[in-house]
DNA sequence: GATGAATGAGCATTCATTCAT
DNA sequence: CATGAATGAATGCTCATTCAT
């Protein structure tokens, strides 16, 4: 009674979206594949033909947002020159990949420490480190000619994305009515005092 | 058969702590009532004679959490005149309140927004207008005299706390290998940096 | 902090008030202690103190229940003399009954079999017993008569209660409509024309 | 370990004779899921992915029920002409169905109208509808000749049917030690005598 | 590839009952 | 007599996962 449709990549497709928007809204831990099949049109079986299981499923989710996010922000930095337009293009990246990607960021960003300790498989851990290393290989330069501070690397990122990040989480949470723009050139600018070199000020 | 020993605020404590643990640990929705019934000693019925169910009790460790990280947070700003001496010593509090309190931090800024958002009642919406109006309070002097920059609230918190809370995140995770107090005081200068008043720099 | 209230046979009625209303409305099984605490007011211990448990409240309340319904049957039928002002009386009585104790006629007469036979105690044999020779005993005479039918026992019972019976049901469940009154006389008329004796018709 | 057997429609059948027998025997408060699954042979999963719950499976098993008794009632009523016969024929057929389906009986009649009237889906008020019209389209006619009394439905179909009803219960619990059969003619006289027109008496 | 019936371990929660105070 | 904290067995139900078709 019920068409069969195989056209593979499509249901593929179907199938991530569905889930994101379900771990997004509710957490991995809460979204059922039931919920999953009710939104994407999929069978259970379809389900776990295509993603071995729900960790599965929450890990290709993963993977594939912390990619889409890292790439950019890579491209955005490498393609700027100088260390203050490239901090600030970085801040504002952040929150625009937020604006365009809200599911993916509540995802990627809200989910709790525990499930991602549990996530981190060699591939995420893979790509966390050759991010950094681009990320690193672009500040090394500013921060030997002394544009940008030389800080612990924890450090300089907490510093560096951490306000953005809690900024946009509020967002995502609807609970700043700030003007974003206004705010992210804002952030941008903080960003930039607070990771500069120190001139003699 | 029945052996109902009768210690009553105790057992309300001792199942709290537990429950922290365990919520700490693998987040609230894979911590199971018969894990915290295990380690606090108490039977599964007394756990629903204290606290409704399973939300009712990540409800009142939530609260009863954040009103400790909030009065230490204000007392310690408010122990302070001098603006920067203001701005680090929170941030160091910040830190120091993690690092006394790893589970219940965990627990606070680890756990999903989308959980949060649920748990957010009338009484934690009340707690955090307290709190943010009292540092509103303080702010305002400081920057009335230029002292500290005027920025959107939600952007001047963002500012001001993303970092450490970040780089707390991190620790907490075992993923930030820095002696922790250098990184702090470095932390405290930079949240100094970006949120003072605009000198003639 | 909360005053005991030592006035006992008000306690233990208001227990059986409470039950007997939550009883009616759910029936014994779907009832719970902690419902008919809150409603009778009385602790859960309380509640123990009085009846054995559960059981023995339904017990007691049965118990007294039928002995009231009975006791007025009685009453109604040796009051008369005549056989077709007995039967019809002693329908009216059935009727008026359930009206003037809805909530009693709901437990006593709505409730499965199976919970009651688990409830037929002793006691409530004894007193079946002791009705049905009574109505026998007043029947007799007019059967000997040929004023009404012989048939047994049972046979007779059903074709004089169970159209009240039937009747009253439905109109606790507000599904008759009819105004009682004109109904219950041609239910009077009814059981008097099944069970009168076999005149040459 | 898992073997999972596809007998589609053979197992949604194993579960409602099962939980039938449960539900007639101890009412359904009392019957647990356990209970249908080890009757049934079914796992638990599957109960409850044919029927999203216990009261679904109550509510299935009562509407089939009452189909099964209405339809053969109606055909009943409606392959006679003459009004005495009909009525006869009727009460007849009351008793017969609860003497071959002595376990629905006793679920449909005995069980508590308070769970009933929750069970009162518009499915059943439906069938109820349908069932009353068949039944007083079919006694329009006598009515009209004067060979049944004119009387409103609720008394009339009490007057009818409470009799055996009532009879049909005792029955069931083993209290009617009568032979069934001349039981029956004994009320199906009664029955007649109670409901046909009056003549001039 | 797709489907959905079947599985069963696991879990939150309820609730009658006990008993120390 | 009253109270309510404590108990824990029992239960309904969920849900990830498997597998025959």
């Amino acid at each position: 009674m019920k068409r069969a449709i195989h056209e593979t990549p499509e249901r593929r497709r179907a199938i991530l979206a569905a889930a994101l928007a379900c771990f997004s809204d509710r957490g991995v831990a809460y979204t059922t594949i039931g919920e999953i099949r009710a939104k994407s049109g999929a069978s259970t079986g379809s389900i776990y033909h295509h993603f071995r299981n729900k960790d599965g499923l929450a890990r290709a989710l993963y993977i594939e947002g912390v990619r889409e996010y890292q790439q950019g922000f890579v491209a955005c930095l490498e393609g700027r020159r100088a260390a203050e337009t490239g901090i600030k293009a970085v801040i504002k990246y952040h929150f625009e990949w937020v604006r365009k990607h809200p599911d993916w960021a509540r995802y990627l960003f809200g989910a709790a420490e525990a499930e991602f300790m549990t996530l981190a498989t060699d591939a995420i851990r893979a790509l966390n480190l050759d991010f950094r290393n681009r990320v690193v290989g672009w500040l090394e330069p500013h921060q030997r000619a002394g544009r940008i501070a030389r800080l612990p690397a924890e450090v300089f990122f907490a510093i560096l994305l951490g306000p953005v990040q809690l900024f946009s989480r509020w967002w995502l949470a609807g609970r700043a009515r700030q003007t974003p723009d206004k705010a992210v050139t804002a952030l941008g600018n903080a960003a930039w005092m607070a990771v500069r070199g120190n001139p003699r000020t």
